[in-house]
DNA sequence: TTGAAAGCGCTAACAT
DNA sequence: ATGTTAGCGCTTTCAA
């Protein structure tokens, strides 16, 4: 606790002194302490603590070829399922030696090998997106790299390294079958259509038609999802599809939107037009009525893509390389026309 | 854009080989340009772009002993206030050399000279918080550390080194003015009691006296203050002060809970009892009725916090080092009961 | 304006 | 189990 004395930070030669040794024995009792003898190691432990060191993150870097960095790519931190997952993945790698250093990407559809090759130089230990790589150049550049590499979300079987992902076909499915249920007959889907959507509105599109109903909209969004966004689309949709009775939106911001809007204009929610949205944010279950969704756990494939990684920067070996985190539809107010 | 070829990655000193030119000069015409005659210049960037080399920053910052990485310490990135700082703090960075490493330290109500210790390891060329360092020890620990300390939205006249806030004990007034000018009588404030927020406690009690009202009730909230919290925090406000007429909560989600729960009981907002949340948060001009709020401006604070930060960081000499970003109220429904 | 030499602090590789 | 030597790739210092 004490190198208060020191103008000039403390280094491994200065532990090594204290404790009698040299230099690499300090090295070696602070990052494989099994290779060190029990009396060596405690009297290093000794003068680690007597002089205050911490390692120098920068030198041990450059001379072993392995940072301690882990660079996590995300969209954006304000979006509330990025945010619970990023959550997610910062929990997991609680108390590790490993640090997260987040770029934002914003929502390009997709990375490049350019992108991925300004962060190479801090080496990374390993490299997490808040997504998928669909660049083929990108996916080869980051094959090459020889390190550990998580994606999210991707409904593709072949990830480049190590993928955690909520089914979005099953929760597309999961939603069509109820609405088919529930007697909706014009029934609209509002949202983005990046290929991450589409699995879930192809899933939700063959449970509707398995079903006897159909899908009568597709308005596709582009951008922001906001409340705003919501809004106006709910004024869309019913320009285009007046008989509109059951509306989806890709995420719950949205069709909280639509809800205030439908209200304003005097809509029965759920007995003139259902509205569900996506993600079960935490406001989903506090609306009135409240939001029928689909959970899909964002700050669970965090915490699940980050103890993955972390097994993995720390050496284990991985059997699974895939892991579904299963989604759930949550049935509330808002779409609940007849009694299950 | 070509060492596709190169097993080992590009240095330097290739680059150099191919300029026909030392690697110094490389290193010259890449961080100090205007140090190197034009020609030269043009030679050694034709030979980058020719090697694809990307600087090894690990071994630059051993050398210089200066890291591009700026530590930014962060509650929550759940917490949508904190998460908009961010995004202002990630966008004011944008296109900088600088790397933003996050690390996040639970609301814990202070932090110690020992976390920040751990930091060192990675020598940042800044650190950030998003709050106020209060520990005395830590204090000292940043200022000997000589690099460029940020802090936010702390009422503090001697920060560490820069700040930028919102002013707290304003944000009180205005929503104490606000509700004394309603003609509210029993009014209670629900949220944390940390000193972060007794500055906008008193300039809400101060404002409310001066105009002839007063706090009646103060509910001090500890650790989360989620819908559901606001919902049990409504409870308990009118068990203890059943005559209350208007509630403050010191965030916008707890008061929305509150609002739903009102409703639910069929309690008239505002006939009959008044809510305002603070921090103007997306969804504030979008419940029913919409919900007064004291607009702060996160994002704001975060963008000018970067923004200061990174001319720090580039070496300019900064001539105010607070910066205030105001506050202002956002009167809505749910507090409106007589026309202004 | 450019270059030569040295070394940042640590740990891999090779002894012992 | 511990030590010796060398060098990771860059940039500082000093010299030309």
């Amino acid at each position: 606790m004490n190198d208060s004395t020191a103008d000039r930070p403390v280094r491994v030669e200065d532990v090594a002194r204290v404790a009698g040794v040299s230099p690499i024995t300090v090295s070696r009792a602070l990052r494989t302490p099994e290779k060190v003898k029990p009396a060596t190691l405690e009297r290093v432990l000794d003068a680690v603590r007597a002089t205050g060191y911490q390692i120098n993150a920068i030198a041990s870097s450059l001379r072993s070829g392995q940072s301690s960095f882990i660079t996590v790519l995300v969209a954006s931190l304000q979006n509330l399922h990025y945010a619970a997952a990023m959550q997610g993945v910062i929990d997991a790698f609680e108390g590790s030696r490993f640090h997260l250093t987040f770029t934002q990407m914003g929502y390009a559809e997709d990375i490049d090998a350019g992108l991925l090759r300004s962060l190479l130089p801090f080496k990374p230990a390993a490299i997490l997106f808040s997504g998928i790589v669909r660049d083929e150049g990108a996916r080869d550049f980051l094959k090459s790299l020889d390190i550990p590499v998580m994606e999210m979300w991707g409904d593709q079987q072949s990830p480049v390294d190590m993928l955690v992902t909520s089914p979005a076909r099953e929760g597309g499915r999961l939603m069509g079958e109820h609405f088919a249920d529930q007697g909706f007959r014009h029934i609209a889907y509002i949202g983005h259509t990046t290929s991450r959507a589409l699995a879930r509105i192809e899933g939700f599109r063959q449970a509707l038609e398995a079903r006897g109903s159909r899908l009568s909209l597709l308005l596709s969004i582009e951008g922001t999802t906001e409340m705003e966004d919501g809004i106006a689309a709910y004024d869309e949709v019913m320009r285009r599809l007046p008989e509109c009775d059951a509306m989806l939106f890709g995420t719950d911001v949205m069709a909280a939107g639509a809800l205030v809007r439908a209200q304003e204009l005097g809509i029965a929610i759920p007995a003139q037009l259902a509205l569900a949205g996506y993600g079960d944010l935490f406001f989903a279950r506090h609306t009135r009525p409240t939001l029928t969704s689909v959970h899909t756990g964002p700050y669970d494939v965090g915490h699940a893509a980050g103890k993955l990684l972390r097994r993995r920067v720390h050496g284990e070996t991985i059997g699974q390389r895939i892991i579904q985190v299963p989604v759930t539809l949550e049935v509330r107010g808002s779409t609940l026309r007849r009694p299950r």
